[in-house]
DNA sequence: TTGCGTATTATTGTATACAATCTGTATAAA
DNA sequence: TTTATACAGATTGTATACAATAATACGCAA
């Protein structure tokens, strides 16, 4: 009855493993936790008003999300990320949005196509009025709508993650009015070429918007991270 | 002390949690378990000597690597594996590969370099033989090696896993006396390529590598999936 | 026989108890 | 003063007990 996902998130968001689970994952991506900071399954239990099991379990997900590191007998800690991993990760992400972009040229729905539109003309009127948070909102959207437009759980469960990995350190990235505009006609272009079916300029632009984003987040220090994690050991 | 990996395998193999994982792990990616199988705690528990939690935890990480999917209050089951996911794997890794190696091409070690130049010609000697286990093993091999040597962890995690998961349905694919000729001439020329730090031609090759391995699969019909993973219910 | 409703059983979800391990401190010896 | 050691506390690892839920079997009526 149900599709057998493959790559498959947290089963239901709503049972109380999943609520223990994406409020942990919250507070990590809000940075309620910082970088390095020890999680205790007692505290968190308590906040949560649940006991250590369903805390434990949500760790030992959450280690292979990535957003936590568990040592055997000594705790959880939320990871670092340096500089490198999000250079590497927005190069992963370049080509497989590429990849991501020209699926969605084949496999996207009309529905899709629309509220991609729709989400194209609604960033460029809250562009116009400086809405801040709803472009942010709206930028996230686009590359979700885009993710499922491929038709791969595959691919759509790996960019869902990325995604939301850098977000973690990408806060004010859209903050910049200059860079917001260019956002919003990279997303222009992605979604024209998808209309028109155009798979090469569709793999080629969104590689491309990826790659600016990177250089605009890197030129302007956008990023917090941690280069050097463990102060006096090494480097 | 330890450095801070980003997306973290289960950190320790050899402890208790780490073992009920690996355990499971390999009895589903060897088929002991098959496609769409329910797994029950208490079984797998007392097969392994330990109690339910550390199963429990150990499902809760096999879900997120995506080998089985748990349905809250019904259980865990195998995951299917379709033939279009397998496609798509194979689509993203010929272009993750081909990253991999061109990062290679800056980051790898004297040793890495050795070991991967030791491994062609292993592999060349073995095949000359008839020695379908250890070409297998050093195919394996040769990719870790590649893995390993771009120098980046988020890459190599993706990679392995993706790796582990086609080897669920791969099983024979290097059967074939020619296609193995060929992949070892393939792994030649990326070692080749690396050694010389091309990094265009690295690319190319290792993409293309991927793609001729993922063609050689489905001309032969080697690849052992479900498309139909319910049947009578849709399609 | 078939259909429905209830009871029983099996299985998962959660909490708690206990064991093992680690960390930090205090004390004593060099 | 420094170092080593032993003890105390805290925290994680595992097992078990209990609660909630789903699957099954059974009985009864149509």
């Amino acid at each position: 009855m149900e599709n057998y996902d493959v790559k498959s998130e947290v089963t239901d968001k709503f049972s109380l493993r999943g609520r223990v689970f994406n409020k942990i994952r919250e507070d990590i991506l809000s940075g309620k936790y910082k970088e390095h900071e020890e999680l205790k399954e007692v505290a968190i239990g308590e906040e949560l008003g649940v006991s250590r099991t369903p805390v434990r379990e949500a760790f030992r997900q959450l280690e292979l999300e990535g957003l936590i590191k568990i040592i055997p007998n000594k705790g959880a800690y939320v990871t670092g990320i340096t500089t490198k991993d999000v250079q590497d990760i927005y190069m992963i992400r370049s080509l497989l949005e590429g990849l991501c972009a020209r699926w969605a040229c084949d496999h996207i729905t009309p529905e899709q196509m629309d509220e991609m539109e729709e989400n194209v003309y609604l960033a460029e009127f809250h562009a116009s009025k400086g809405h801040l948070d709803q472009m942010a909102e709206l930028d996230n959207r686009f590359h979700d709508i885009l993710y499922e437009a491929c038709d791969s759980k595959m691919l759509e469960h790996l960019l869902k993650d990325f995604h939301a990995y850098v977000l973690r350190v990408r806060k004010k990235t859209l903050a910049s009015e200059q860079r917001s505009n260019a956002s919003n006609n990279e997303h222009r272009k992605i979604m024209e070429a998808i209309k028109e079916k155009d798979k090469d300029r569709a793999e080629k632009v969104a590689h491309q918007h990826m790659i600016n984003a990177y250089e605009n987040m890197m030129k302007n220090g956008l990023c917090e991270t941690y280069d050097a994690p463990d102060p006096g050991s090494e480097q």
